[in-house]
DNA sequence: GCTTATTTAGAATAAAAATTCCAAAATCAC
DNA sequence: GTGATTTTGGAATTTTTATTCTAAATAAGC
């Protein structure tokens, strides 16, 4: 019956290919579940009640989970059509980051292509713009970004410092504060004019800044730091500067598109910002 | 040497213990990441970037992905506190399964939580933005967006043009176009100087305005369309002001959330068009 | 109830992964 | 510059983990 495999398999209409696909897996789970053997039967169980575990669990681990012996795992993997543990673990594993490595190599391999047609590079920004969307939600921690609102909220005004690309950013939360009667001076650089000085104590500072990050930025939010006034971060990583100086952090991690980014995810979340803050003052007035 | 553990470990200074939640993890990274040696902060910035690969993924993965040796992620991993890359993953492994749910679960939870809340409200935000973004591919035309390409790329000097909400759109294409030697410049309005008058017959605007028009910017564009410059019109909908004076249209319909929007989608038409129009004139060069 | 085919448990083995170690390179102090 | 110290790369080693194998147990067919 071992050797049985190679002439027979034609005739096995069982052994299915391997399950592309988490949803293709759990639906041929469904169908094929109760004509198993009962202790594969009782993994089936176990990891459509939880099947968050298989990414990031050992056979050991689902196996005791379920009460069942390892080799049973094994089994029923092979039984799935996956050739093993390790296949079907990379299945579940490829469909939960599947947002970073599948476009991490599809923008390499365009930049090798060259030049491309203007459509074509306008599909990728949107298509960059969309993940990084996507990606926000789980980046920004709600309960950062309800602090932010209430610091922001009790704020006497609020100075926006952001240059270069994070000027668009700032610039756009100016206009929104601006729309809603919120104090709020948006602190540009023009005429080289360092306005560092008018930030008072009571004051809150958005600051917006991406890596490589831009030296006037971290310099004036230090200072309006030292001073005493709240610091709300918008950035791009953890390892940011500004979490030295105990600024609430606000995280966006943008997809580039060669050196440029859509600053999708980093407007969405500084208008949704600036509306909130701009509510809840206008409430309390 | 295994058992030398207990008497040694109090007089090691550097020798802190293991965060025990990854929010310490990344706050005990931010404050501690630049005084860490080059090829470990280089991996403490990979892992920033991308935190959530660390739960499924090998150490040699991760060290490819950073681009460093496997002996620097285990370096790594001691410098944070953490007997070993097993034991910082086990970390993030705990707190994988809370970011299970995919994306449309999670958003809908977001917004049932009160629609106060910023996090509901950034939830909206983050699906007009992404609505838009997906609209954006069918209302921009192809041919006129290769047109502006070609229109834009033969233009002596660029001129961008757009108040208030369009002043983000505006200054994010200026960032781009310096960034990238593009000899272009933005009005600003600044000082209440109009600039209109350095607009030459050879020269090409790009006017951005959103319904209501802003003035100003109809103003400064029919005239410099009277002098003979090109004009690309980067607007909400076809019967804008601009449609008269044989602009080259680029249609945007951006979703509201309340009286704003993400300007998702406009800053992604504009930074697609800026790339186009940079690589296509230093390639002439 | 006996024979035959499946299924199971657990040990044995193979593969893969984490971790340590050390010489070479780089950096720092003087 | 010279010597001491830190950092690095890469191979060697150890540990963990996946996978296979086989004898015992269970179930199915007659």
């Amino acid at each position: 019956m071992i050797e049985a495999k190679p002439d027979a398999s034609n005739a096995q209409a069982t052994e299915r290919s391997a399950p592309e696909t988490t949803e293709a897996f759990f639906e041929r789970l469904g169908s094929t579940a109760d004509q198993l053997p009962k202790r594969l039967k009782q993994f089936a169980d176990f990891i459509a009640a939880n099947p968050d575990r298989v990414a990031v669990s050992t056979v050991a681990e689902l196996a005791e989970g379920a009460d069942v012996q390892p080799s049973a795992v094994m089994r029923f993997c092979q039984e799935m059509g996956f050739s093993g543990f390790s296949q079907m673990q990379k299945l579940f594993r490829s469909d939960y980051s599947q947002k970073w490595p599948d476009y991490a190599t599809r923008l390499a391999k365009l930049r090798e292509q060259g030049a491309e047609s203007p459509s074509a590079l306008l599909a990728e920004f949107v298509e960059a713009g969309r993940s990084s969307l996507e990606n926000l939600m789980t980046t920004v921690d709600p309960k950062a970004l309800q602090e932010a609102v209430d610091v922001l909220a009790r704020a006497e005004t609020i100075h926006m410092v952001g240059f270069r690309r994070a000027f668009p950013v700032t610039s756009y939360l100016a206009y929104a504060f601006e729309k809603m009667d919120v104090p709020a001076v948006l602190h540009s650089g023009i005429a080289n004019i360092n306005m560092e000085h008018v930030i008072r104590p009571n004051d809150a500072v958005i600051a917006v800044t991406f890596a490589p990050y831009t030296e006037l930025t971290l310099d004036m939010t230090t200072k309006a730091r030292a001073i005493g006034a709240d610091i709300v971060a918008i950035t791009d990583v953890v390892t940011s500067p500004l979490a030295r100086i105990k600024a609430i952090q606000l995280l966006v991690s943008e997809f580039d598109v060669g050196d440029f980014r859509a600053l999708s995810a980093s407007l969405s979340l500084a208008i949704a910002l600036a509306v909130s803050v701009g509510t809840r003052r206008n409430r309390n007035l």
